[in-house]
DNA sequence: GTTGATTGGGCTAGTCTCAGACCATTGATG
DNA sequence: CATCAATGGTCTGAGACTAGCCCAATCAAC
């Protein structure tokens, strides 16, 4: 990686990850995984959805067949009918973690912390040097109270929540999209990490350290914070690599 | 973009930017274009590039025969044949700027300036914060002081590879990819830019600083350091928006 | 109940894309 | 000058993907 071939490793990478069932059940999953369709909710309908991901509807219900095999949906027919949200990210149990780095390899996971920590950090540090106006703040402190407020079982989704808008009030769709691929290519980790009770009063700590600095429109201390803050998943993380 | 549907934006957005033609096409323009293959160098021949773009070879082909006949390439036969590059880019003229700025549309002009602005200081933040090692710290150095020795003609694909080399650095090709795409979202603009001696002095110590803090393992002053650097574009480019 | 709007289910003809094989050209090498 | 390896040029049959259309089920509203 260290020389002129770099970056065409870099720019001639494949241009299409898979076919496109395979990409759409990709997409699909992202939604459910990563909460932005809530467990019980439905997704949108075929024909809306088809067009949003510029696919056709056939493929479309191939991917959602897949997922409803696979137990992630429940697809009703008719009237108020829809692809209902049937999956609850389970408990995690001893041994998650560590099968779960084992499944993605070193050298991937490593990419995808990096690539995490330098996307939100840039995103955590543009927002602060931009002037935030009332309701942008609003949204913020919204998401880290109803974070605050959130049970064990809604605290991933909403932990989630609260990451991604810190990159959607930015208002660029390419940096909130790039957070979102870098959350949910930690999101198998993060659900596979026990939720102890220190461990989310210091991530508490943490999130309101980053919204101050956000508040307060001072970059470096948001970078600061977000740095920190995702320090201590990688650091969780690298111990099982040892 | 600040309620809930914001997430169902950046997750259910398309699956495929088009089709395999027109994504190859805009892929092997980047290489072109970002400089990865000089003027006068040739592309990979067409069945590894098929491979390596995971797509099939008459797909490549036609991406080919539209960057020929645009003027791009010059295709030759036979051994030691190849699609060699013709395209150098342009010295920019009045009013290039103006246009190329209209083109685009104010939204995608300050959505791709923000994504710029956080992911190559995410980039340097991360940079600055690991240990460098020697090579990697020479090959630093290294595009620096190609940087600065570079003529005119040279100038913005040499600038191009520092920018570059700061996330490939990092190890991370998932970053690496983003700087990238980043990079060639903002270079029909900085094509369009003159580049006036006083400018290019001013670049060249923003580079060093950029340089000296990640040496120095300081995430804060490197992060500052590329802010500030991005920002005098930014700040060019947004005048053209009033 | 009947109706009508909304939604998933399914079919078909046509286009895009692919893998693989074979042909044509070039030019360094012996 | 003949050879041959590397490279672009071309064809074909199969599979993936799409657009558009109509059918079937559901359920609130009347």
């Amino acid at each position: 990686m260290l020389d002129e071939s770099a970056r065409l490793m870099t720019v001639l990478r494949p241009v299409r990850a898979g076919n496109a069932f395979e990409e759409t059940v990709e997409r699909l999953l992202q939604a459910i995984k990563l909460g932005v369709v809530a467990p019980g909710e439905k997704l949108p309908p075929e024909r809306e959805l088809a067009v949003r991901l510029g696919i056709s509807r056939v493929t479309l219900r191939e991917a959602i067949r897949a997922l409803q095999e696979a137990g992630y949906l429940d697809v009703r027919r008719g009237r108020y009918g829809g692809a209902f949200v049937t999956y609850v990210p389970p408990r995690p149990a001893d041994g998650d973690l560590r099968r779960v780095v084992a499944d993605m390899g070193t050298a991937d996971l490593t990419d995808a912390l990096t690539f995490r920590m330098a996307v939100e950090c840039g995103a955590a540090q543009v927002l602060a040097g931009t002037p935030l106006t009332a309701d942008r703040r609003a949204v913020l402190e919204r998401r880290l109270a109803d974070l605050n407020a959130a049970s064990l079982e809604d605290y991933r989704r909403l932990d989630t929540a609260f990451h991604l808008s810190i990159a959607e009030l930015t208002g660029s769709p390419l940096l909130a999209a790039a957070c979102a691929d870098a959350r949910l290519r930690v999101s198998d980790l993060l659900n596979a990490i026990p939720m102890l009770q220190v461990n989310l009063d210091h991530a508490a700590t943490q999130h309101r350290a980053i919204v101050a600095a956000v508040v307060a429109g001072d970059p470096d201390a948001a970078r600061r914070a977000v740095a920190e803050h995702l320090e201590g998943t990688a650091a969780l993380l690298r111990a099982f690599l040892s």
